[in-house]
DNA sequence: TTATAATATTCTAATACAGTAATATAATGG
DNA sequence: CCATTATATTACTGTATTAGAATATTATAA
């Protein structure tokens, strides 16, 4: 952008290396930012949490025990699944989703810090 | 809901448990989710991370660095602060941000997991 | 094969969000 | 007081997200 406010600018060596900063983590931070969205519905940090601390859960249980209804429960889901954070395993009719924590090795200990991180 | 999957149901315990799990815990988990939000639009993580790595950049700083217009950094700082995530200081005409750590003590933290958690 | 159960998908309406332009506010220096 | 600079706010537009209803898919069992 063009704006760039005139003020006697002690700090261009800082703001230099801000953009440097931003030119090298751009496409890190995107990403960052696009798996904490999947986070930051509540629905969605709910059934993570819940997968997080319970063994198995199908998408039934998740729609009663959150009482969202069921379409809406496959769509989080799906999201969560396309994230990259949710596996799912089919046992006869009932789809069970699990944790991928092979893909996302620090995704429980970024739950935790989550946990710390409230009010 | 009333959706509940009539499945022979070995789980009803666990069941059982994640509602209270949920009961406990769905206040301190929707306000997690709302940070959450915050922190998960592209412009306003970069706008914290550079704030955690840079000593002092004002508002036209932001928005020269991240190439976005004053008027949207200016809403984007509007919403961390709200959040309680960042303060403001002035100086003259200038105003800077900071993390306001002490009413967070955790952020920092959670942002070193963020910044793990990608790819 | 048909019926049923569990889940997934599609469509729609309501709402929330982000970016921009225009305008307003606040502080400073004449 | 007036002009200028930095920031904030408002109004508007386009886009994205969400929930729910209806329908489709998949697997099982009779």
């Amino acid at each position: 952008m063009e704006e760039q406010c005139s003020r006697e600018n002690d700090n261009n060596i800082e703001v230099e290396q801000a953009k440097q900063f931003i030119k090298d983590n751009c496409k890190s931070i995107d990403k960052e930012a696009d798996k904490l969205a999947l986070l930051s519905n509540n629905v969605r940090l709910k059934i993570v949490l819940l997968l997080k601390n319970f063994n198995k859960l199908c998408v039934c249980d998740l729609s009663e025990i959150l009482e969202v209804n069921q379409s809406s429960i496959s769509q989080h889901l799906r999201k969560l699944k396309d994230g990259g954070i949710l596996g799912k395993t089919r046992e006869g009719l009932t789809i069970y989703y699990f944790i991928d924590e092979a893909n996302n090795p620090d995704l429980l200990g970024l739950i935790e810090k989550i946990f710390l991180f409230k009010d």
